[in-house]
DNA sequence: CTGTTAGCGCCTTCAT
DNA sequence: ATGAAGGCGCTAACAG
């Protein structure tokens, strides 16, 4: 900038008036300097301008990993609506561990970003989240609350979702329902199985825990302790599984052993149409949920101090085929 | 830093040695400041940091869509790349617009990135990417090659690729293959047609532009193009897809249609080997894409000044079934 | 081992 | 409308 005010023989500040446009410059002086900008290539160094502005027009995003569809759509979508305010995007991936979490939220902070959207990961201590909210950094929590963290958060009504899919089974004459979601420890798997239970209970269906399986879907144990469900004396005849893992397990599962038992699954997924049969789900929007968390944090940013905003999504469930089996 | 230091009461500079840790600085201060800095809660500030030293701990990332499971795959690789290296990442999607990828290479660039990896959308100014290169800002392109730039690639081999797939279909004993590919204006496109060519013309087998399709998997006019590629005179035995956007719709139509045509998709895609019949592809390596190409940009970082280097992946044949399919 | 000085590139304040 | 001076928070280069 000292070179391009040189050049154009003119003063510092008067450069910067005219790479910013705020001011008013003389029409002589702003020619000489376009001249020289361009003649030297000249781009503002963000980084500076920053340091002296104390904002990064960055924000950051950590969720449990990228490569997930359902993560990916959202990140897609926070990416969006960052770009439609001038902002880019930090993006990581914690991988379900609390210590990499609290580190990632510490290296964003570091480089000072001026929001932080993140899917807490089991574990972390609330502290290192705290920390942010203190500097100044404004928080919204995604997918899952924030613990013991006054903040705005995005979530999928999970309950109401899943009690949807076991009516929907209910209403097509089934009793005997299995859920079959992921590991215990986490805050959906939770939910989903607590509307899963407040359905069966409004119906005045006797809870039998030997219907319930809680487990890593990626784990191999896991297809064994399902097949254990499907194999015991009084079977299942519907199964709602607890995310799209599970469900794909299962599909392939009820597939190798040839039998037609009902299933619902929560989270769609891509060719859920296509299989035989076509799986029914209950689906949540991913898109949705990245979208108005991405807003919620801009409208922090522009000044909004209002009360926490604690948003819920609707799930829908979307009828396809594998959920409107009959019992056998 | 300031206050940290009157706090401890050393110089400015010795609380610098502390939390840096590379000067050696006597024990009773260390443990003066590190108490004064515990008390204050204090932070050291990434991005005066970086404007003195020049570096950012920060790649971009730029890709055609973060919300495609292959771009996705490729981008959660180069983050843990990147995270290894202890550097942040900047994700950015292009959305198939050059003009917008322009712009996200100047908004990244300004931010002071050391590295970026990108895949160029068709129709960039190239002089926007070479600018980066001479600003000091190493640059490797994925999936497609570099255009009038000097830089550094990590492709995959879409011709040989798609050549061993339409090998396959001929050991099968298909004569009346078809491709059907992504708009004729996309690189990879483009590549794979020619090995499906090659492939053909190695085998003595005429060319047939009836049996040839390029069009965009996404717009509705599409299928109807596809359904009259198999309504002719002299049908198609079997059908190579060029993406897994068109493996995905081509199961649909035929399914629609309940045709036995023979199916190779190029690119392989969750649930392939769950749909009926089990889907074969030649399945690329998305995270060995992304891993090189960080691993690439990291080498270069760390002050490779060796030749550019062009690294090309293979691409794997999956036999699942709808492959083995044999002519009508 | 420790402190001082200067400056990264820019913007804000206050003069003119 | 313009410019000079000061500082954002930190570290490199040099003294001691």
């Amino acid at each position: 900038m000292n070179d391009v005010a040189k050049l154009a023989d003119v003063s510092l500040k008067t450069v910067s008036r005219v790479v910013n446009g705020t001011e008013s410059v003389s029409a002589a002086k702003a020619v000489r300097v376009e001249a020289a900008i361009r003649e030297l290539g000249f781009r503002r160094n963000e980084q500076a301008r920053q340091l002296r502005q104390g904002t990064t027009a960055t924000i950051g995003l950590i969720i449990e990993d990228l490569a997930d569809p359902f993560y990916s759509t959202l990140a897609r979508a926070v990416e969006e609506v960052a770009h439609a305010h001038h902002h880019a995007l930090l993006v990581s991936s914690s991988a379900e561990d609390p210590r990499r979490a609290e580190e990632l939220v510490r290296s964003l902070s570091g480089r000072g970003i001026d929001g932080l959207i993140i899917t807490p990961a089991e574990g972390m201590d609330p502290r290192v989240l705290a920390a942010e909210g203190e500097a100044g950094c404004s928080l919204v929590f995604v997918d899952r609350p924030s613990v013991d963290v006054d903040a705005d958060t995005v979530l999928v009504d999970n309950r109401g979702g899943t009690a949807a899919g076991v009516r929907h089974l209910l209403a097509g004459g089934h009793r005997r329902i299995a859920f079959v979601g992921d590991t215990a420890s986490l805050y959906t798997a939770q939910e989903r199985r607590i509307g899963y239970l407040e359905a069966l209970e409004t119906a005045g269906i006797e809870r039998d825990d030997n219907l319930v399986l809680m487990a890593n879907p990626a784990a191999p144990e896991s297809g064994e302790a399902f097949l254990a469900l499907l194999d015991q004396a009084d079977p299942p005849t519907a199964i709602l599984a607890g995310n799209n893992r599970w469900s794909v397990r299962v599909v392939r599962l009820l597939r190798q052993r040839g039998i037609g038992v009902a299933l619902v699954g929560f989270d769609d997924f891509e060719l859920a149409d296509a299989l035989e049969p076509p799986v029914s789900v209950v689906a949540q929007d991913p898109a949705a949920v990245g979208r108005l968390a991405a807003e919620l944090l801009f409208s922090r940013l522009a000044g909004d101090t209002g009360p926490r905003q604690h948003i819920q999504l609707g799930a829908t469930l979307i009828p396809r085929g594998s959920g409107e089996r009959a019992p056998r």
